[in-house]
DNA sequence: GAATTTTCTAGACAGTTGTCAAGAAAATAC
DNA sequence: GTATTTTCTTGACAACTGTCTAGAAAATTC
């Protein structure tokens, strides 16, 4: 009785828990789309909620103040924002293609996300200025790194060379890159996703291949 | 006589615009003084007044509207931010020389202006979702890149060897790499610095020394 | 189906924002 | 020295911000 009360009571309690967590993850989602769309200085919390379909005191419902609603954007950003190729460093069979897949698939978010992308150049720029987010910043962007660093270290291996660089410095070059290609690519430049195409192939070879150490 | 008079207004009127446009700048100073610490998103026009011997009329007095007043400092913004490597490449005797002072150069702005830095990231941003700035963050965005432009070439000159990339992916691939260091310098990495000094040198061997095609 | 808990709405609050206007203060003109 | 123009201050305004509360609506429990 006692028991059967308590297991029933954990689950609803379980069962609350997650409902509670799904409408902050919903609201979270609605707190991004307007992010994405109008940038972080310009986000209110009820524009977020013209976003949802909830009125705005749901927000603080569900979330303490609005520093809280942020942070939890910042960490779901996370999966949406750290772009995975893993299935291309899996699938490539040398390092020409792993090349061409990859750049493919850096132009082709480029194109398709170009809002969300810049929403993460936002933020980050973001936590240059204000403490709260910085520690969940830096996390997603090690991910970046690492996802960057598995496409280099595979196409290393495939080539039989090691990598000439620290994964750091390697990370910060294609992220320049990107966001160099991004910022065309919002100021509608065309040749953004062209180049970008053209380059991380070209960048890759650089990253891989050492320079002659007898020439300087 | 009329003739006089009308010298005489011409030079006032002449002192009365220059002091006009001195005010103005001084003005739109506070104000980047002001945007530098708090950042875009929490910049006020009250907050740079008190960053300003005035109070927060004369804001609308010497400017149309807060738009106003931020086009005009990002037109001012240039000179500060556009970090000028000319000496060093002029004054350069071999490329390992040039390699050192560029990368101490930026070492060193990195670790002096660390905040106008981020300011320049986030009025970059900024101009990602807003159209106003736009038009002159990318001609700083173009005079930046000039500048790397220069110090690459030179570097390759002195090497004699051409430049293997195009100028923007250079620029591209220095500013990504110099805004992360300035990430991890406000992260309070110590290591940010010392890891720009040596890793500066490194890209630009790689920037302009070719890959040996016979490899891939 | 009544009681209770959870969820959501609507509105109020105090503070801040950009903007503007009336007039004081200062500089300049005559 | 007075008149006029330029410069600056002060306070007001409407709109907006994050926050909180009272209570309606809905869901859940028994």
């Amino acid at each position: 009785m006692t028991e059967a009360k308590q297991r029933t009571r954990e689950r609803i309690s379980r069962r609350q828990v997650d409902k509670f967590a799904e409408r902050r993850a919903q609201l979270a989602d609605s707190a991004l789309r307007t992010l994405a769309e109008l940038g972080y200085a310009r986000t209110s919390l009820r524009e977020i909620a013209q976003n949802s379909e909830f009125s705005h005191g749901v927000l603080h419902y569900y979330f303490a103040d609005k520093v809280d609603l942020l942070t939890h954007c910042v960490r779901q950003f996370e999966e949406a924002c750290v772009t995975r190729y893993d299935e291309i460093v899996a699938r490539a069979n040398d390092a020409d293609e792993l090349a061409r897949e990859f750049a493919g698939a850096m132009a082709g978010t480029l194109d398709a996300d170009a809002q969300m992308h810049r929403l993460w150049y936002d933020l980050r720029n973001q936590s240059l200025f204000e403490e709260s987010f910085r520690a969940d910043v830096l996390e997603i962007d090690r991910r970046r790194e690492e996802m960057i660093t598995h496409v280099v270290v595979r196409y290393a291996e495939l080539l039989d060379r090691p990598v000439g660089l620290s994964t750091s410095v390697a990370y910060a070059m294609f992220d320049g890159l990107f966001q160099q290609m991004l910022l065309w690519h919002l100021a509608g430049d065309e040749r953004a996703t062209a180049t970008l195409t053209a380059e991380v192939p070209a960048l890759l070879r650089r990253v891989v291949v050492q320079p002659q150490p007898a020439d300087y």
